[in-house]
DNA sequence: TGTCCTCGAGTTCC
DNA sequence: CTCGAGGACA
């Protein structure tokens, strides 16, 4: 694209200048506070590059507020203060309903109100607070919180973020105006950024409010204007002219000027309707497109929030509502070293118990050493806590400054914790593992409760608590030794009664019916999953012809390479194993003989994902209908997936799969293609 | 040899 | 859900 010519005299460089300005400028606002661009991003840079060539030919025409200069300005060596007209305070915290309900009762004794009080409700941004004064509708200063009365001064770099406009929009505006807001980076930005970070090798960003903090703390503001940042204003600290009677009504005000003003922010009258505010946003939380912590509610009426006036600390006319914190700083007690079924040790964080979204956590896996060191966690130090995926806590991050001067880095124990034996880390393997085999008491702790699990054995009954108890007192050895317990032995265990006794003998009868493919992933050989299991079942037929194959004959199975091959060959090759397995057939295991292949079945070869929550059926039984008329589920949407099923409140899932252009089946249409009936249990 | 996909395995709390 | 690693395929 060629760049118009320049403008053949100053004065009409100036006319063109300014006809620039507002053109770029109202592009910028269409497209950073209303996300509604107008005009393509080739046509916005040819604008810019014109402006910019102006201002570089007649530098007395350039402008502080104009666009160009959102680019960034050369280092600062350090920031210097700013000092906030009207201190910038912190609010009340409420944590309960109660607290909300006291908060509006003293409201209304203050204020001697027998109705309702209007408030606003408003998302409670997890960002950082900044405050821009404007002069005569031009930003002049940006400043932090800080304390509230001092912040620094990142003006520079408040100028670099689009959603701020650099000169107030229209003509009434306030000589003097003090714009209080929220700078954050949006969830859809944060990963973004993240991903290039990944592409060109830097440290990535916790969570969007650390990568929007250190993006504000740049002393460099051209790295600032590199960076995605939002600014959600929510509200007035000082205006040199009234602005009428009502915070809702200075919000319109402040969007009238050009200003993001937060689209969820809304009027309510009452503290019921506040409740409900809060409830509604609680459960919206993870599809907005912003992290928040909480929700403000403030006093609508402009007069009565001068009657009431503030205390030392916090306006009494607000309260900060808070969401159960799904992000938190704790204590690493100690690391532990846990061994897992197949041996391999896994390094546990054991954390001074701190709620988290709700919940106490206590545990955190640090997966491997690898993982551990990566991220550097020692025992003593602070660290902070996410509920990752919604259930799993995740260690996110160290605070070294707060580490103990003696702290040392944990190592890898060289024997097992439990039986003694070697720990071995394999060449090219991740993982340390414990050399011990069935003579650890945790392996055969895991291989018995394998064994047991729902997609195996599938034996009701048969916890954690008491596997360890059988194990541990000698009465279990291996899975087949689960088919000769005896009432009185079982009931004679912790936390056994009578009853649930008589249902574990009960349950172990019945799974002694069960199928090939269940009976080979419960024996919980290296590499062989339920999938394998199931291809192996349907290559070979019966159990016997796989205890007898080769290694090349097992390469011949779909899934299996050489790795798995010889995973299989060894676990049948030891003569252990072939015992054990005996000794179940002995106890009467048994299992129909698996009859040919599937691909004339009506949803032969399909592949299918299954996401949300299906009403009619589990996702297991809706998995089970599915293969059983020969299709296959898997957990992640690829090209190759045929078709993905969402259920209620489906996630990423779905929106992979509409990026991928896979056909998207709701539940009615998945019950029609598995032959038109609900499921029958 | 490199690049997808899948699969396997481990994970916390109630 | 996430990671690592095995297998399929170009």
């Amino acid at each position: 694209m060629t760049d118009p010519a320049l403008p053949a005299t100053r004065d009409q460089a100036s006319r063109r200048a300014e006809a620039l300005r507002k053109d770029i400028d109202h592009h910028n606002y269409r497209y950073y506070v209303h996300d509604d661009p107008a005009i393509s991003d080739a046509e916005y840079d040819s604008l810019m590059r014109e402006l910019q060539a102006i201002e570089a030919h007649w530098p007395d025409l350039l402008t502080r507020d104009s666009p160009t200069q959102r680019v960034g300005a050369a280092p600062a060596s350090q920031f210097s203060q700013v000092r906030h007209a009207l201190p910038m305070l912190s609010l009340d915290n409420a944590f309960e309903e109660q607290d909300l309900l006291d908060f509006d009762r003293r409201i209304r004794e203050r204020l001697a109100l027998n109705g309702d009080v209007d408030y606003v409700g408003e998302p409670k941004l997890d960002g950082l607070s900044v405050s821009l004064r404007y002069e005569d509708g031009v930003l002049v200063e940006a400043g932090t919180r800080g304390d509230g009365r001092v912040g620094e001064d990142i003006t520079a770099n408040m100028r670099t973020v689009r959603s701020v406009p650099l000169r107030l929009r229209g003509e009434r505006v306030p000589r003097r105006l003090d714009v209080r807001g929220e700078v954050v980076i949006r969830k859809q930005d944060f990963e973004h950024l993240n991903r290039q970070r990944l592409g060109a090798d830097q440290k990535l960003f916790a969570n969007p409010r650390n990568a929007a903090a250190g993006s504000l703390r740049q002393l460099d503001s051209r790295e600032t204007a590199r960076r995605p940042l939002t600014f959600f204003t929510f509200g007035v600290g000082e205006s040199s002219e009234p602005l009428g009677n009502s915070h809702a009504g200075v919000l319109d005000l402040l969007a009238e000027w050009g200003f993001r003003v937060n689209a969820e922010i809304g009027r309510l009258s009452g503290v019921e309707a506040c409740l409900a505010y809060y409830r509604e946003l609680v459960e919206r939380r993870d599809s907005l497109d912003y992290e928040i912590d909480g929700v403000v509610f403030k006093v609508d009426d402009l007069e009565a929030r001068e009657a009431l006036g503030f205390t030392s600390r916090a306006p009494r006319w607000a309260i900060a509502y808070k969401l159960p914190a799904r992000e938190a700083t704790t204590r690493v007690r100690a690391i532990l070293p846990s061994v897992g079924r197949t041996g391999v040790i896994t390094p546990v964080a054991d954390l001074h118990p701190v709620e988290v979204g709700g919940v106490i956590v206590s545990r955190a896996t640090l997966h491997n050493m690898d993982e551990l060191r990566r991220k550097d966690v020692r025992p003593g130090d602070q660290v902070m806590v996410r509920r990752a995926g919604d259930v799993i806590p995740e260690i996110t991050g160290v605070n070294l400054e707060l580490r103990p001067e003696d702290s040392v880095p944990w190592e890898m124990p060289t024997t097992c914790p439990v039986c003694g034996s070697e720990v071995l880390r394999l060449e090219d393997e991740v993982d340390y593992r414990c050399q011990g085999g069935l003579v650890c008491s945790a392996q055969r702790i895991g291989a018995v409760l394998h064994f047991a699990s729902r997609r195996a054995l599938d034996i009701d009954g048969l916890g954690e608590k008491i596997v360890e108890q059988l194990v541990e007192r000698e009465l279990v050895k291996t899975p087949a030794d689960l088919f000769s317990l005896e009432h009185p032995t079982v009931a004679g265990l912790d936390r056994m009664g009578d009853k649930s006794a008589d249902n574990l003998i009960a349950a172990l009868k019945q799974a002694r019916e069960t199928t090939l493919p269940r009976f080979l992933y419960g024996l919980g050989i290296q590499h062989v999953g339920e999938v394998t299991a199931q291809r192996l079942a349907e290559h070979f037929g019966d159990l016997d012809p796989i205890l007898r194959a080769s290694e090349d004959e097992l390469v011949q199975v779909p899934d299996v390479g050489p790795v798995v091959a010889q995973s299989i060959a060894h676990f049948f090759a030891e003569p252990h194993n072939r015992d054990v397995i005996q000794a179940l057939r002995d106890a009467g295991v048994r299992w129909p003989v698996v009859q040919g292949r599937r691909d004339e079945a009506p949803l032969g070869g399909k592949s299918f994902v299954l996401t949300g929550t299906l009403e009619t059926m589990t996702r297991d039984e809706a998995k089970e209908r599915i293969e059983g008329l020969g299709g296959k589920v898997t957990g992640s949407v690829s090209r190759k997936t045929d078709y993905v099923v969402a259920g209620e409140s489906a996630g990423s899932k779905l929106d992979k799969a509409r990026s991928l252009e896979v056909p998207v089946l709701d539940e009615q249409a998945l019950i029609e293609m598995l032959g038109g009936q609900e499921s029958a249990s």
